[in-house]
DNA sequence: AGAAGATTCGCAAACGTTTGCTATTATACA
DNA sequence: TGTATAATAGCAAACGTTTGCGAATCTTCT
């Protein structure tokens, strides 16, 4: 069918040890017999098997990005930033939508490691359990890991300062004057979201003049905001300003409050977490805490680069990204003083 | 280093053809030993290898999906339904963002042939050369197009109804009373934008009084969008409405419009493609031409599957997704009469 | 000119499977 | 009991590469 090494190595009437030399490095092969090589392959139009190659190599040049959805622009960012560093290393990558199920995710492994790739990025292994961790820490590819977990440290791991960003969202509501705070966040085995939260609530309760957000947990999605945030204004229609934990979930917010009646941010402030393309775009451009996301893929495909390439030492490697906060026109200063002050409120005879 | 399936044989005391045999099928082998093969296997942990196996099977079970860029929303989307439908084949799928570079593109194909891929799913060939397209369709793989190419019937294809989703578009507008209409789109080599712009305009043309559309291209992503409508603005403020060839051009859009001042849909009205999940979250809500981009990349995947299952029938399959009009709140009526009747106009005063 | 060393290239094993063919054994039937 | 047939399992080739080793040739130096 296609055309081999073997017919590469008759037509140039050499042995096929010397076309792979000659097509591979060169080393050990007389420089006119390679020049004829290449022109015998390049005419025959060949194209050597990494099926076989990798074979007798072990390495599949491929390497895998398990996350929970691509549909999530946050995903598609890292995606992009895994794919350029992949391709720049001469690897491509295999896509895995885990849905963040722990059965799905352990059967996508099961799969990639069959398939012999030569490292995994994952979005999670906290909804794993303990054992199923540990069988993926000696399952003997290297795998990184995009939220820092503190438990295991066999993994190598890249992800955003999480934390600070929670607390650059507190000291920033706190600083306009907010005290009935909401806090719209996922399960708590999610690690990003949780690094997140803690670093809100840490902030807020260590204030001069200690606030306790409420923290409502859900579906960390659009339908998900949107849910969490109708249930918050029922239950407290008095919250002034409401931090969610992805913009994803800010945006389910934003449709929950023009559902009902209120206005961002003359009647609500709002401000996400992830600086998506969209957060920019939406009424009003949302105020949210920056993640490089494109360069967290990026650097963790690096690493797995660099661990795929010696087997030998495998010391894991952290890498933390810092974060920034992104004003925009979400959220508005509290006292009524300061918001004319800065023109942000529509409302001037009501003051 | 990994359990081999030698290991398993010699622990079971059996020929590593009975291991194979009794692991994949059963076929020919006594159900004793059967379980016994099993019980070995899965107390070693055993992982068949799947290079080793796609060497003598000619099938690596990979596919890959080439498409421009994965953080455009749309083809996030695609991206996902492709991925299921190739899981549910139990095939896994390699993602290669091409940017629409020609040389990128035939790049990505070199390197999946040489790794053997059971079939490559396609965002667009239409940048390529005629001679490169014919490489293509004669390199072995099955390939699946995603724009309807009417040049090429060595591909298979699917595609939603650009044509008519572009056509529905003029006839919404027209029914507004719009006049004076631009049109936002991408290079004219870009199959799918091509067809909702002919769409567009003969539906414009051939109506009782035929309108000629402003026609601008550049960009189709969100700075093009942006871009493009600030040109349009300083040349033809005059335009009533705009139809973007996509959501994301269209969000570009809003973003020019507030920056110049104008308000969406009392100063101009517009209209989108594609229906992604933001279009009804931004302010105001996308009025939009919705396609299924979930279900086109899991039949797209789905005649891939097939045709990777018998090599020797061939047979190219056409399928075309139908298209429908999301009518939300970034239209106006033209005429003040009916705008009041319907009570889209903000400003009665001025009628 | 002869020896030592370098260069060039072929041979064959190895990578881990699948699978056609054959040998052996068990089963059925007369 | 003997023979035809079916069930079972082993042997070995094949898939298309890479690579260690050794043979042959060429180069260089004394």
């Amino acid at each position: 069918m296609a055309v081999t090494i073997k017919d590469v190595a008759r037509e140039s009437g050499v042995n096929i040890s010397t076309v792979s030399r000659a097509l591979n490095h060169g080393y050990g092969v007389n420089e006119q017999t390679r020049e004829r090589v290449v022109a015998v392959a390049a005419r025959l139009d060949y194209r050597p098997n990494r099926v076989a190659r990798g074979l007798v190599t072990g390495r599949t040049h491929s390497l895998a990005l398990v996350l929970s959805d691509i549909r999530n622009p946050f995903f598609a960012e890292l995606a992009r930033g895994a794919e350029d560093a992949a391709r720049a290393g001469n690897c491509d990558l295999v896509l895995c939508n885990s849905d963040l199920d722990p059965d799905k995710q352990m059967q996508y492994v099961r799969s990639l490691l069959e398939k012999r790739v030569d490292g995994i990025l994952m979005n999670s292994v906290a909804v794993l359990s303990r054992e199923q961790q540990a069988r993926l820490a000696a399952c003997g590819v290297p795998i990184v890991l995009l939220n820092r977990s503190a438990l295991n440290r066999a993994f190598s791991t890249v992800c955003a300062d999480n934390e600070t960003g929670g607390a650059l969202a507190a000291k920033y509501l706190l600083g306009l004057g907010h005290r009935k705070i909401a806090h719209l966040t996922g399960p708590r085995e999610h690690g990003n979201l949780s690094d997140r939260t803690r670093g809100f609530i840490s902030t807020l309760q260590s204030a001069k003049d200690p606030v306790q957000p409420i923290v409502l947990r859900g579906k960390f999605n659009f339908s998900g905001g949107c849910e969490l945030t109708k249930q918050l204004l029922d239950e407290h229609p008095d919250v002034t300003a409401i931090f969610a934990g992805n913009d994803v979930m800010a945006f389910g917010a934003v449709r929950a409050a023009l559902d009902r009646g209120l206005r961002i941010p003359e009647d609500l402030s709002l401000i996400g977490f992830d600086n998506i393309e969209f957060a920019s775009v939406i009424h009003p451009p949302l105020t949210t805490i920056h993640q490089p996301m494109y360069e967290m893929g990026h650097a963790a495909i690096e690493i797995l680069l660099r661990l795929a390439r010696d087997k030998n030492k495998q010391v894991p490697e952290h890498r933390t990204l810092g974060v920034e906060l992104i004003e925009r026109q979400s959220c508005r200063q509290l006292s009524c003083i300061n918001s004319i002050a800065v023109n942000s409120c529509n409302r001037p005879a009501s003051c």
